[in-house]
Order: structure tokens, then C-alpha cells, then sequence
DNA sequence: TTATTTTTGTTGACTAGGAAACTTTTTGCA
DNA sequence: TGCAAAAAGTTTCCTAGTCAACAAAAATAA
């Protein structure tokens, strides 16, 4: 079959993408009825773990470059889910925060992010799971894909 | 930290679209130099294992839409990769295929693929990275997600 | 045979994201 | 002080992919 090059499907990277783009495309679903992405989502929830932050900073937690950023704040804003404050300090700098509204659905999208989880790998052992979390943000921190504790 | 809402980290599908965005742009760098993107590689890989083929057909397989089969094609074509034929029995079916200058590139390009491939992952063990690719198949199967064998 | 339904492929609108160019502000340095 | 370099955000352009609406052809029912 293969006639001088790799199968598609003997990459580990292929599988990745396929099983991703599924798993995301099932939590949009979901997400959906409550009229947020699953990018937006994630602004939401790292917002409302660690309060207001920069940007930039919340670019290099999440291993987005700042244009990515921008424009999800851009859609959080027009949702009024989110502000974006000029610091007074620095003519560039700004600071990111959840409204109250933005604060109030986080917990219930995280529900949904945790039914979506279920649903894709509840079949799993509980050693598979954590096998699994471990070797992909081992990968992370290996390759220094951000996602770093920074400071 | 986690007021009430699972932290984003605890999802294994949060990992998984990091991890698969992270992997999928180191090998979409090195295709570049090539004017290849990655899901033009699936699908040239594709065709490259089983000959001409129905773009619905592709589809199914790979686990596209048709929509975004047919955008692809078009890309493809215009490369001078591929060709589109339509059917003399069936007004409506096509069947994509290689071009020659296709077929040509595609050892090619696997050689990238196998070298993206060593970069991310041969820190892992033979036994992590079976594992690893058994259970995102198992996924893929278990869900549906196509990829089937099919007819 | 004719009307309805299904299938195939295309198109348009939208989200997701990177890369690179650009503006503004700040910082460092001579 | 004054100028160059760096940093923060924004914008533009591109690929990736979905969904839904659509047209054309084929299959099925009546």
C-alpha cells in the first residue's frame, strides 16, 4: 500500500489533528446555545482563574499569538462578556477583564466543558487519562509551546 | 483557583487542541518551502495510497466535509497536483486524482512528515506512543468520526 | 411516466488561527 | 537631551474547516 511513503495514518500527529478538530467541533456544539466559541471559552476561563491581565500575557499563557488575542476580545467585548481597560501607567498596555456577566456563565460553559469531556473520554482508564495529560503537556513544556507558569 | 469551575488544564481536550495546533503548525513551517499546506498533504497522501477516488468518498475518509474537500481540490488544481474528471456514468460524481508532478512530490513531502513526526514525539517510548495512537484511533472509532474502513 | 426524494458537488458566510507589517509608546543609550 | 531600539496592540491577508443553502442529476414511488 504504502509505495515509498508513510501512511497518513501511522503518524501520531494525524490522529492528534483528527481526534482535536472532533473533540473541539462536539464542545462548539454545546457551546453554541449559550452563544460562545470554544476559543472564547478559553479566554473566559483563564480570566476567571487568574482576574484581570494583560493581553500579551494572556497570549503567551495560552500559546496564542497577540492578533489572536485581539480579535477574540474584540467578539468577548461586542458580547459584553468582557472590558478592556487602558493602563495609566503605560500609553500601550491594557488590561483584559470579565464583566459580571462574563464572570456569571463561566461555570456553567465549564459544565458543559466537563460533559464534553465525559463524552470523549469517559471511556477511558483512569491511568489512560492521566497517561495521556501527562505525555501531552510534557510535549508542551518540552517544545516550549508556552502554556509556561511565567511569571 | 478554581472558583466553582474545572480549570481549562484538568481537560484533556484543551491538551489535545493545543498540543494538535502546536504539531500541525511545526509541519505546515517545513511544507512550506514546498508551497504545500497540511490538509493538502492529507489529501495528496491520500490519493497517493489508494488511486483516484470520489471527493465524497475523501471525505468520508479523511473525515471532511464536502464543502471543505472541494475547496481543497480547488487549491490542488490550481497547483497542478491534482485533477478533477467528471464521471460518464453518473452526471453528478467526479473522481480526483494525482497528477503526475503529484505523485512525484509526495515521497517528499512523507520524508517531512516523518521528520515532524521525530521532532514531537521520539522523546516518547515505543510503548507511549502505541498507546497513545491506539487510543486516539479508538476515539475516531468509537465516535464515528469516519475514517472508517468503508466500503 | 411523472413527481418526489436523495445524492453529489459547489458556494457563501462564519469562526480559528498564524505571519507580517504597522502605529504608538516606552525604554536605553550615547 | 535626543535618537534608536524594543514592546504592546492592531490590522490585513492567508489557510482550515464547519454549516447551510443551493443546483443538477439520479433514484425511487405513484
Amino acid at each position: 500500500m504504502a509505495r515509498g511513503a508513510s501512511d497518513l495514518t501511522s503518524h501520531l500527529g494525524y490522529w492528534l489533528r483528527h481526534v482535536s478538530n472532533h473533540v473541539s467541533q462536539g464542545f462548539a456544539r454545546k457551546l453554541e446555545k449559550r452563544d460562545v466559541t470554544v476559543a472564547e471559552w478559553v479566554i473566559l476561563r483563564e480570566l476567571y482563574g487568574v482576574g484581570p491581565v494583560a493581553p500579551s500575557r494572556l497570549a503567551g499563557k495560552l500559546g496564542l499569538t497577540r492578533g489572536a488575542v485581539t480579535k477574540l476580545a474584540d467578539r468577548l467585548i461586542a458580547k459584553s462578556l468582557l472590558v478592556r481597560r487602558a493602563s495609566l501607567a503605560d500609553g500601550r498596555a491594557q488590561t483584559l477583564a470579565l464583566t459580571a456577566q462574563g464572570r456569571l456563565i463561566v461555570p456553567a460553559l465549564a459544565a458543559l466543558a466537563d460533559q464534553n469531556e465525559t463524552e470523549f473520554f469517559s471511556h477511558l482508564s483512569a491511568a489512560e487519562r492521566s497517561d495521556m495529560a501527562r505525555i501531552l503537556r510534557d510535549i508542551v513544556t518540552r517544545r516550549g509551546l508556552r502554556s509556561a507558569p511565567a511569571t
